[in-house]
RNA sequence: GGGUGAUUAGCUCAGUUUGGUAGAGCAUCUCGUUUACACCGAGAGGGUCGGCAGUUCGAACCUGUCAUCACCCA
């Protein structure tokens, strides 16, 4: 043995034996399952992805030793609108675009991307010694996973729990298509807010209304007011002529109407803003013959739309103003309202601007046709189930969040305007009567359709409706597969809190619907990995640290390199190199992936930002060169006991330490505390192992309990450092931890 | 506006259903190269546990309040 633990070129042999075949104890009953959730083919891993591989290679390994059918199911997902960003920004590179290319060649190209990253993502997750079983990879657009997600769609459909509808969406105009509300972020900042007068219809007074978005005021509809404001109460039921159009639109009393905001005037512009998309429905508002009237009949209710796809103005904007971008429509309005006096003055005002979470461009919300899936009912299947206890939290508290968004679910848009996904089955016929099935034929047959022209829907499923059928569709469901059966539910989902809502909330829904089972009993919700300072790891922070390099060690000038490539933004680089240089000095030495794995284990406590900082790394590289010598120095001692006897104070006190630690370390593995547990065989292993126990033998020179105690302690190690112990236990007992 | 969480040693963090002497890793200091290990050993320093008030024989922990910060939802 080496003097020193080199970890690298022994864990490269490791990873090899582990990737070529699965860890599993088939002839087993009984089951220990969980699913990966399946990483996006965009890139590559990050740290957030090694620290969960390692939390679920931990428990695969335990249950593996504790001899159940230990199943992980790995995959990765094909992540819509991320990766078609990813394949557009690659095409924009050589003066291409996706609508040059037509649907077809662009998808080929999504297909060639996807293979490449796939290929880095799987050899990723083998390098951190993932004990997933490979024979059962699945992708989430592979042909198996279509068929499931069009039952899906088909059966929600059917049971009348997905439905075409007509109203506003979250419209991203760079990305051209609906997204849900989840994908919308939203950003403080400090706006204007500006007031402008209105003339009241055969009078020469005004109404002064203040709003935030002045670009919309061609599609008002009317102006709101609160009833019991004393100073517009006589004004409702009278007409105000919106400038620039023209159109008379009513004043209307809602107590909606926060009487202290702005002067007490809104203005209601029910096609591009949710709330005033309520107050138009409330009122029915419709325009006839440039006059908006109100009515009783929801029917009646037709918003004005005034932009395109890509947040220009439309035709129902008049010149000067019409073909516009959204942000010179305003600057345009504020001008001319300026030279007609109508502008009476603008305030600072803090607005939370809606951005797109991909594009990061400001959304517009816009009327179109899109999918829903309706919630309330499957969302309180789900709720029951957490009630009940059926599904636990960990940490608890999460439920807390779980809760909080769940009581408030609105029906969720699954369709978006892209192409790389699962194609929506619902066809039309030229009266746009809406057909959905499994094909066309089935569609045909279905509804007993005659030779009529059917188009199917250019639309593709949001990746979050297939990720949600993930835990039983990568098993295999709607067959009734080996794995299904044994493995179904699952055990333990790891995940990160941030995905609580996208994903699994809605696995809960989608299980409870299609197999009437809860998708898994535990859910370990882990917190995000951040840089040494809580900040998040972001390219343009230039602080992303890639767990490889951890691994193997790079140098500072290679680091530099690959903090400083690709940025998007101009003239950050110098400060990332300065700041990069600064703080690795010598760059980054080599710790080797066992290090990395119990570094992640003690920081997996219960708070939701982790700090990744390098000392504890160190700490954990020198534990690990501090197993190996002793086991180095313990090899130097052939003679020895078959089992542990004991014999002397010494023997004795080892062996009731190690049993209270044992015990220690399987109560904090179940309560899903790992650093709770790495923290436990850290201490017993340094202090009381090393310090105490094999000081005394050298004293004594009663070594001859060593050897097998040595092999219990690292059966104990192995989940928490599976290379160095498999390596130890080959090199001096001649066999393998793992079977 | 509603919700959640955080504030403990120079740094990063623990503090385990139920209050009882404040812990770890890294960093620092002293001594030590006696054959497992200097990525080591022996030892040391370092904390009014965000502030205030309360409950209690006793509070980092329970209650109230204030402050600062972070995140989520609208």
């Amino acid at each position: 043995m080496d003097k020193q633990y080199y970890p690298t070129e022994i864990e490269e042999k490791w990873v090899k034996l582990w990737s070529e075949r699965s860890v599993r104890n088939l002839d087993s009953e009984d089951s220990f399952s969980q699913v990966i959730p399946p990483p996006n083919v965009t890139g590559t891993l990050h740290m957030g992805h090694s620290f969960q591989y390692a939390i679920m290679d931990f428990y695969t390994r335990y249950h593996h030793m504790s001899g159940k059918d230990s199943y992980w199911q790995v995959g990765t997902d094909h992540a819509g609108i991320a990766t078609q960003m990813v394949v557009e920004n690659n095409l924009s590179k050589d003066n291409k675009n996706r609508v040059d290319l037509g649907r077809e060649k662009f998808l080929e190209e999504v297909w060639k991307w996807k293979g490449y990253s796939e290929e880095k993502i799987t050899s990723q997750i083998k390098r951190l010694g993932s004990t997933v079983d490979w024979s059962q990879y699945r992708f989430t657009l592979d042909k198996g996973f279509n068929h499931s997600v069009i039952k899906a769609f088909v059966e929600l459909h059917r049971k009348d729990k997905v439905y075409r509808g007509y109203r506003l969406v979250n419209w991203d105009p760079s990305l051209k298509t609906a997204v849900s509300d989840l994908e919308v972020t939203r950003q403080e900042k400090e706006g204007l807010l500006w007031f402008i007068k209105y003339p009241i219809e055969d009078s020469d007074n005004f109404v002064t209304v203040a709003t935030t978005r002045p670009e919309t005021m061609f599609g008002d509809m009317a102006v709101a007011v609160n009833p019991e404001d004393l100073r517009y109460k006589d004004l409702i039921g009278k007409n105000v002529v919106l400038p620039f159009v023209g159109r008379k639109i009513p004043i209307i009393g809602d107590d909606y109407v926060d009487m202290e905001f702005g002067t007490g005037c809104l203005k209601i512009t029910p096609g591009h803003d949710f709330n005033d998309y309520e107050i138009g429905k409330k009122y029915s508002l419709h325009e006839i013959d440039n006059q908006v009237k109100t009515s009783n009949s929801t029917s009646d209710f037709q918003p004005i739309n005034i932009f395109d796809d890509d947040a220009w103005s439309n035709d129902n904007v008049p010149a000067p103003f019409n073909k516009l971008d959204r942000f010179k429509v305003r600057k345009l309005v504020i001008e001319k309202l300026t030279e007609l006096s109508l502008l009476v003055k603008e305030e600072k005002h803090q607005i939370s601007v809606p951005r797109g979470e991909r594009s990061n461009v400001v959304i517009e919300p816009k009327l179109s046709h899109q999918w829903y899936v309706k919630t309330s009912e499957m969302a309180a299947r789900a709720n029951d189930a957490v009630n009940k206890g059926e599904i636990k939290f960990h940490p608890e508290n999460w439920i807390k969040t779980y809760f909080n968004w769940m009581d408030n679910i609105e029906d969720w848009c699954i369709s978006r305007q892209i192409w790389w996904g699962h194609r929506i089955p619902a066809w039309y016929d030229e009266d746009n009567n809406i057909y959905v099935g499994y094909d066309e034929s089935e569609v045909r047959s279905y509804y007993k359709l005659d030779n009529r022209n059917l188009l199917q829907d250019e639309d593709v499923l949001d990746t979050w409706f297939s990720s949600s059928l993930w835990p039983f569709s990568s098993m295999g469901w709607p067959n009734d597969s080996d794995n299904f059966k044994k493995h179904f539910p699952t055990s333990l989902l790891v995940t990160g809190f941030d995905i609580i809502f996208f994903w699994v909330a809605r696995m809960m829904m989608m299980s409870l619907e299609f197999t009437d089972r809860i998708p898994f009993k535990d859910v370990y919700v882990t917190g995000l990995i951040r840089d040494e300072n809580g900040q998040k790891m972001s390219k343009s922070k230039g602080n992303v640290i890639d767990p490889l390099d951890l691994i193997y060690g790079i140098s500072q000038d290679d680091l530099v390199k690959k903090r400083t490539a690709n940025l998007m933004q101009e003239g950050i680089a110098e400060k990332i190199e300065r700041k990069t240089r600064n703080q690795f000095p010598k760059g980054i030495e080599s710790y080797g992936t066992d290090a990395l794995r119990m570094t992640f284990f003690s920081l997996a406590t219960h708070t939701k930002d982790i700090s990744f900082e390098m000392g504890r790394l160190k700490g954990y590289r020198n534990f690990c060169t501090k197993i190996w010598n002793a086991a180095r120095f313990i090899d130097g001692y052939p003679e020895s006991n078959i089992e542990f006897k004991s014999s002397n104070s010494n023997d004795e006190w080892i062996q009731k330490e190690f049993k209270k630690s044992k015990a220690q370390i399987q109560k904090n593995i179940e309560d899903y505390r790992l650093d709770f547990a790495v923290n436990e065989i850290y201490d017993f292993f340094w202090s009381k192992f090393c310090d105490v126990y094999l000081e005394e033998c050298k004293k004594s020179g009663n070594t001859a309990n060593l050897r097998p105690l040595l092999k219990e302690i690292l059966g104990v190690l192995h989940p928490f450092a599976p290379f160095i112990t498999e390596e130890i236990s080959s090199l001096l007992f001649n066999e393998t931890i793992i079977q």
